[in-house]
DNA sequence: TTGTAGGCGTTATCAC
DNA sequence: GTGATAACGCCTACAA
């Protein structure tokens, strides 16, 4: 089928234009008509509201189908055990031959609140927060609830903005990474009935549920694990320690330390800006010009990657001369030689929603709990097998 | 605030579990239970309708507090310019003052549709699909769309029962990327009523507007890029061929050849099963071991940096003794020095939006179009400081 | 086990 | 410009 579209060669003018951010109206891409929508049969003018032909059935139209009444119809579908199985039989025959689709809105209006969750997360570029929002899709999707994506970019007036949209919709309850520590936000949803969910956040006096993982413990793995190498010392490479995260894992990586016998202020920190593959391979030199310890606790994998560019760019050789750890597992999936932290992202997500959903089933006699996941060691690059190894 | 979590060391038992996938009722993560909730001063019996608490305001609340009729309220909402400047004011005030949240739900069922927008896509853990997810969410936020995602995993069901959500909630339009060619499924949604935008593939025929972009073009620029460098003849490590994505770049790629003069069978083919990073550490053995053209283009960014890595564990050094170059430019951002072909993802995505936006708005006089966007050439590791260029 | 009827909160069409 | 009022489609006591 795809055989069929014009080729580049028949149209080289469009390689001429390389797209801007500006409006499509420009002739940067090439943009056919495809003939016209001929008017398709369905010419209602907006006046004649009572047309001939059968709109979208609704329950009385099943209910007549099937010789029932509405009430029926509704419980074959709603609650099928106080249905005789001949009636939900005729009624379930009626509701294909017409193409019944129920109507949510209807249903939410009557009902008070809609089978929808929300998801904030920050980011979902970020494999961590995709990863989440892949878990919660899947379990919301099991569930038959919908699941209504914001993605914050850490701007308050975003998640704001969503909480009302989730408010208005009357959602049964949101998942969310919150933007900042002012819980203000959170509470005015809350308020309003719609039940939550902390993820990656610690819920904090009796407000809620959340899921998070234990970075201090993330940090004490990852440090564990350079320590049984050889050299001396270690290097911490970490982003802006009023990040919880960075601070978390630098505490963790402390605790190492302190575990191994060692005096946790021996731990040498790079604090760089941005986190990313760049600002790693800068690191590195700095590391080899002050001659830093070679066993290297780098904050996430790009980072980790950059400082292992960066040393290879100076002659030094990985794992031979250095050891270099990452966090996180995002890098390149499971392909990379790297050694990291990973985190059960899936189970995370997975959890957010039960929670969630208890919390709308059980009503009244739920209790609001606090789920810290361990990360674990993922060990890379020692075998020509790579593979997971948990450390107890 | 987050001084006082407890440190992983007072528990240390948290560290001998690791998480499994099976239910979080058993103790291997640490789940606490916070202070159960005082049942929240909101305790009514579901037999007692009549609550003397005033519950949420609608409509009639405002209309009441304000001195005017409901009709004038629903006005001063949704079409300002009908009302008085003073009654607006008033009516105004009355919403603030009462915190009156409109229920969509209740608008959505007089109004036979829901400003919320499908968006199904293969897979969010896909850095394309993400930064197209991102575009959307962004573009549907403007206009207060809500965003219901979900993510097909290429199986046909889910689509199906996405579709059928959709449809239930009389969803205003969706944008996909369809699991397979199967149009059945589509056609099903759009019967309905649901106006559909197709992502990443073109649409056929007459049945709507679609957003793509020429794949065909973006091996023409990678190999063209190869074929300015020194050396002779091109490998190409491709997917299977099936995959229309392969397919095209494959195309462009023997477009490239034969504006070289050359005969575009020289091609040297390798094809993988999967697309990953060890598959091309390994196509970079055979390669070296049959001597294949060291202008290497790999179908993807992962490929690319496994035959990287797998040429320099073999000695060879990049870019000295072979030139590589990825697509998509997903790797890790823009930070690994690996040349690589961009797509407008972020265009893409708003471009989806705005063309499902005006299906919605024009209704009648709407056209189809289908957009084809040129993907763009990002050289990197040429010099220090690399950069991004684009090659008309 | 099934039928009946009232109302959920909005919107839109009228008169005024 | 504003006020009444009739749907929209479904759920759920309650009556039969």
């Amino acid at each position: 089928m795809r055989a069929g579209r014009p080729r580049w060669a028949s149209s080289s003018s469009t390689s001429r234009f390389r797209p801007t951010r500006a409006s499509c109206g420009s002739p940067r891409c090439s943009t056919s008509r495809i003939s016209s929508p001929p008017s398709t049969s369905d010419h209602r003018g907006r006046l004649e509201q009572q047309m001939t032909t059968t709109r979208q059935p609704g329950l009385v139209s099943v209910a007549r189908h099937a010789g029932v009444s509405v009430g029926t119809v509704s419980n074959t579908i709603n609650r099928p055990h106080l249905v005789a199985a001949e009636t939900k039989a005729r009624v379930r025959a009626s509701i294909a031959a017409l193409g019944y689709v129920p109507n949510r809105a209807a249903a939410a209006l009557r009902r008070g609140s809609n089978p929808i969750i929300g998801l904030v997360i920050p980011d979902v570029m970020n494999a961590f927060y995709a990863a989440i929002v892949d878990a919660v899709v899947e379990a919301a999707d099991r569930h038959r609830y919908a699941v209504s994506l914001c993605v914050s970019h850490d701007d308050p007036d975003r998640e704001r903005r969503h909480f009302e949209l989730l408010a208005e919709q009357r959602a049964a309850g949101a998942l969310v990474v919150p933007v900042d520590a002012d819980r203000s936000r959170l509470a005015q949803l809350r308020a309003f009935g719609t039940r939550l969910v902390l993820v990656d956040r610690r819920a904090e006096e009796a407000e809620g549920c959340s899921v998070a993982v234990d970075d201090v413990l993330g940090g004490y793995l990852a440090v564990s694990h350079l320590l049984q190498g050889q050299g001396n010392g270690v290097t911490i490479v970490n982003g802006h320690p009023a990040i919880p995260q960075c601070h978390d894992r630098r505490e963790g990586a402390r605790d190492a330390l302190v575990e191994a016998g060692r005096n946790p202020d021996s731990l040498i920190e790079f604090v760089v800006a941005t986190m990313n593959f760049a600002a790693g391979v800068e690191v590195a030199r700095r590391i080899v010009a002050q001659d830093a310890p070679r066993r290297i606790f780098c904050i996430n994998d790009q980072l980790a990657l950059g400082v292992i560019e960066g040393l290879t760019a100076q002659g030094l050789r990985v794992p031979e001369d250095a050891s270099v750890i990452g966090y996180g597992d995002l890098g390149l999936g499971a392909s990379s030689r790297l050694s990291t932290v990973g985190q059960p992202k899936h189970e995370m997500g997975d959890e957010a929603v039960r929670k969630l959903l208890d919390e709308l089933m059980d009503g009244e006699s739920h209790v609001h709990t606090a789920t810290v996941f361990p990360p674990h060691l993922i060990v890379r690059g020692t075998s020509s097998h790579a593979h997971d190894l948990t450390v107890a």
